[in-house]
DNA sequence: TATAAATTTGTAATGATTACAAAGTTGTAA
DNA sequence: TTACAACTTTGTAATCATTACAAATTTATA
């Protein structure tokens, strides 16, 4: 579990000041690798912070995602999904149960030889099927 | 530009009974492959089809997709867009322009290799930054 | 402390998509 | 041809994630 120190300097390292619900709200998706949904955000962390409004949970994943220390995740086309690793990495949905996996891509990103004139500043790539378990 | 006794047997050959609207919503997909979304084929139609109902475009874009002649492109997270070339590519945003571009995927698939235990039905992969003419 | 700036909050608006039922069309069998 | 069933289209209303906005609260600064 990520302490309140090491979050508080993370954000103000990242030029966000550390209030108490950013702090919170990056905590839960750096302890939660599960992607979750704005409103699975809210829900968990509102019994602890019975004031919370899911606006401030809008505005504080908009803020990191523009500072760049989470990732949106738009698998679905109904519902963002927010993860903290900021890797270069994919994701897998399964259509069965739903679950999200993270795998790695290769370093090689042969498409982007095909790509010299463009500028890339995002790369998304999204799995749909069946996983193990479901298959 | 495609002929409507070309699109009546494509529709047919993938069990999708030919209306009027179907066929009108097809050719405008072949016939332009700029990826738009619902509102732009529905604006572009209805001109020539005063009676077409933004449901129709919605019900038979979701009917091609499940029949697997079209793709639901999700590069943006407020608007679908949907694209009638179902081959192999990836989607480049251009942040600047707004303009979609496609490229070709190596068929190569580096990161499927690490994911045999999973059954891959769809493969999305996007791009954003700025296109040659904006950088 | 006082004042300005930043943050949080609640409510209302937005807008894409879906639900639903009525109306219209097409196919089929007698 | 006619009647009936199945399918398609249409318009309206509902849904629901997200955003806009302004008031209230908190924090920073002088």
């Amino acid at each position: 579990m990520r302490t309140i120190e090491k979050t508080d300097e993370y954000l103000k390292a990242h030029g966000i000041m550390p209030s108490y619900q950013r702090i919170r709200v990056f905590d839960y998706l750096h302890n939660n690798r599960n992607h979750p949904t704005v409103d699975s955000i809210y829900k968990e962390l509102v019994g602890d912070i019975p004031s919370l409004s899911k606006t401030t949970v809008y505005n504080t994943l908009r803020l990191f995602n523009e500072k760049g220390i989470i990732l949106i995740i738009n698998i679905e086309d109904n519902e963002s999904r927010f993860d903290a690793d900021i890797s270069n990495h994919g994701h897998f949905k399964c259509k069965e149960c739903g679950e999200i996996f993270d795998f790695d891509l290769g370093k090689d990103d042969l498409h982007i030889l095909k790509l010299e004139e463009f500028s890339i500043d995002e790369q998304h790539v999204y799995l749909k099927g069946r996983c193990p378990k479901c298959k």
